[in-house]
DNA sequence: CCTACCGATCGGTAGG
DNA sequence: CCTACCGATCGGTAGG
């Protein structure tokens, strides 16, 4: 069922209404599984029209995770803003990650699975936004470290870290038992050693 | 370059061979992605011939991940059999599953990511033979929870936890400065709540 | 397990 | 952005 026909250029952006449907098809069914004909159809519009926009299928991807990066980044850089306490500084990091992961409609770090599907070129670009997006992390875990409240800010950890906050958007449910604040709880309690024991019968 | 010819029956099991070849190509180019012709080339076979061994791509895909996690639970029995400190057989369950995913040349649990090109009927089973290997995981954290030594066996800590370890599928590498038993000790400290100053150089 | 093949689908393009 | 289309590839099958 398409969409109303485009005005001949009055449409001001279907370029971003693309990216943020492929971004969401590619995270659902993957890259290969998807379809430039599914994109297409998801916006309203006829197989070959997407390749208007994008000169390929991977550009589609590089740019949707591109953008869902830098907008994960922007979304990080605004929650942490004016907050000093480099704890509640991590709390906030990790609330604000998953959101992005579990309650937005576009959770671009899952897409990072995808860039084997990239050429070189676009790897590097990827790889660049995502060290822009780990940035604030990084200095928040060199802070913890310098208060010996974490044992170290070395790579194993901040990988761990990733690890148990990316996972989860393979297996938490909305409509689960477990709200997205409880799972933050749980996260920082485990990275700070902390009991949380008001979480044992989630 | 194909294999030499099969002398009409003496080939013992070309089945498991297969498997073994659609396991490593699902990992590293996703399911999708990856061709039955890739696979029948892989073992020297022509395009048709995986369709003698088994009746579709997805069967093959629900037969390489159950065997893989087959495989993988008997590892972890095998590990286990006779350590009764439950902290140290945490450190065993957590090692031995790295070994799994980062040292054994099928890493059957990354292919947990594939379950959704599988029908209703395939996840069903996968989900069974996830809950088996599951179990000693499970068995051992109540152990850990009943003894005070973590907050709680429930469902957040446990899933934490495998995301911790299996997101590192995507980014260890053999090479890299890191050893496995680190990245273990490293996962075990976290968990546990110790500080593990040892590691903090990595 | 191979040969030979089919129908369907897919990424992408020409030309407007 | 649509129409109309192409070449390539893919999962799967018949028949031996």
């Amino acid at each position: 069922m398409p969409r109303r026909k485009s005005e001949a250029g009055l449409e001001p952006n279907r370029r971003a209404e693309l990216l943020r449907a492929a971004a969401r098809l590619f995270v659902d069914k993957g890259f290969a599984a998807t379809t430039t004909r599914d994109i297409a159809e998801a916006v309203g519009m006829r197989s070959g029209s997407p390749f208007y926009h994008f000169r390929s299928k991977q550009e589609l991807l590089k740019e949707a995770m591109i953008d869902g990066l830098e907008a994960g980044r922007e979304r990080l850089l605004a929650a942490i803003a004016g907050v000093a306490d480099p704890e509640r500084r991590l709390y906030v990091l990790v609330r604000t990650h998953l959101g992005t992961l579990l309650e937005a409609d576009c959770n671009s770090p899952m897409l990072l699975n995808e860039t084997r599907s990239l050429d070189v070129a676009a790897r590097a670009e990827i790889a660049a936004a995502f060290d822009r997006y780990q940035a604030p992390w990084q200095a928040t875990l060199d802070e913890l470290a310098a208060r010996g409240r974490i044992a170290s800010a070395a790579a194993p950890l901040r990988l761990l870290l990733f690890g148990m906050l990316n996972w989860s958007g393979r297996w938490y449910r909305p409509d689960g038992p477990l709200t997205v604040d409880q799972l933050a709880d749980s996260a920082v309690a485990l990275l700070l050693g902390r009991r949380s024991p008001d979480l044992s019968r989630a």
